[in-house]
DNA sequence: CATTCGTGGTT
DNA sequence: TAACCAAGAAT
């Protein structure tokens, strides 16, 4: 464990306003202008298990169409899911749309300064409560996200496989955690993480830290932080139905507002279980009346916990079937806009008009 | 404490 | 290519 924590953060800070910064929308460390909490929040809700990369033109866009938490709250939720399809984790756009609104009616526009505060809205969890106190409001907190745990289990030498280790994690890092410019703090943290202190291959012979690792001094370092065993991904299969109208248009349906891709649209399907698929049962889950042909080939998707097979079957309704289903039909063309989620745009690729490059190859083989 | 929740980049 | 991994939260 380090000698001394003051040299610690001094030589970790030094190292972070040196090189170049990961996160290209803050502002550059050490800024004077105080951060606009709302963006800080944004980006860090959206920063939850995503890539800087993948979340970056999402940002953008929300900020550039609703430039303030009013806006937000004053969006209609469908509109905030839309923007949201294909970034994952939709409950973060859910709890988004209803902090936004909360923070809005109850505190006037002005996002909580403190942890406690935060910590009480919608998908604010202990890490983003952290991470906002510290970044917008340059309270003191301790901010634990992957990328730190990762970093203070080499620092410290901590043999205790996660998650059983993160209370004693968390309690490290806040003294480590120096009064001052706890968000620059933070931050270098997890860039650290981020970019020298990796899952693997730790780049320790650039480490501006190196010499106050007690993994590295053990020789483990790489070896760090221990998990828990993790259990196997099932598969699921399930039947997706293609009802196109005469006029081409698809029928969607949106998704039940909890669990997985609550709230989101959806193409009908049947529903989606364990095992050999029953084509039968399947078939009996149709939405409408429609004479049902197999599509070729499978649309697959993984899951965090499963792995999903869908055979796609196409059918065009009669007249008078088209009536029997609830939903809405959307036209190829508006396909791209109406916002589906990743799985779904892989169904509907097989009938859009100009199929991307991104679903072409590998997701309707097999 | 374990499970549920997406997706895309990296190795 | 399959496995791994992520600026986690809610239940």
């Amino acid at each position: 464990m380090p000698a001394d924590f003051h040299s610690f953060a001094t030589e970790l800070l030094g190292w972070y306003r040196r090189h170049a910064r990961s996160l290209p929308w803050r502002l550059p460390p050490g800024s004077a202008a105080p951060p606009d909490p709302y963006a800080v929040w944004l980006s860090e809700i959206m920063l939850q298990q995503t890539t800087v990369a993948a979340a970056g033109p999402y940002f953008s866009r929300f900020l550039a169409r609703w430039p303030s938490v009013r806006d937000l709250a004053a969006a209609p939720r469908e509109d905030v899911l839309a923007a949201w399809a294909g970034l994952g984790y939709y409950s973060r756009a859910r709890n988004l749309h209803a902090a936004a609104r909360h923070v809005a009616e109850a505190f006037g526009g002005v996002f909580p300064s403190t942890e406690e505060g935060l910590r009480a809205l919608p998908g604010v969890g202990p890490y983003t409560a952290a991470a906002i106190a510290a970044i917008a409001f340059g309270e003191r907190a301790a901010v634990v996200d992957a990328n730190v745990e990762r970093v203070a289990a080499r620092l410290f030498a901590v043999e205790t496989p996660l998650p059983a280790a993160k209370p004693e994690i968390r309690e490290k890092v806040g003294l480590l955690t120096p009064a001052a410019a706890p968000g620059d703090f933070a931050q270098a943290m997890m860039d650290l993480g981020a970019l020298v202190c990796s899952p693997k291959r730790p780049q320790c012979a650039a480490c501006p830290v190196a010499a106050y690792c007690e993994g590295r001094a053990r020789g483990i370092a790489e070896s760090l932080p221990r998990f828990a065993p993790k259990k196997a991904r099932a598969t699921r299969r399930a039947v997706a139905f293609l009802c196109l109208r005469s006029d081409g248009a698809v029928l969607l349906r949106r998704r039940p507002d909890k669990g997985l891709l609550g709230g989101m649209l959806e193409v009908p399907s049947s529903p989606w279980a364990e095992g050999a698929l029953d084509l039968e049962a399947a078939l009996a889950h149709a939405p409408l009346r429609a004479r049902w042909r197999a599509r070729a080939g499978l649309v697959t998707h993984t899951f965090t916990h499963f792995r999903l097979e869908l055979a796609v079957y196409e059918g065009r309704p009669g007249a008078s079937a088209i009536g029997e289903a609830d939903g809405l039909w959307v036209a190829p063309s508006d396909l791209a806009t109406v916002g589906l989620p990743t799985v779904m745009r892989k169904v509907t690729a097989l009938v859009e008009p100009a199929p991307g490059p991104l679903f072409a190859a590998g997701s309707a083989g097999r």
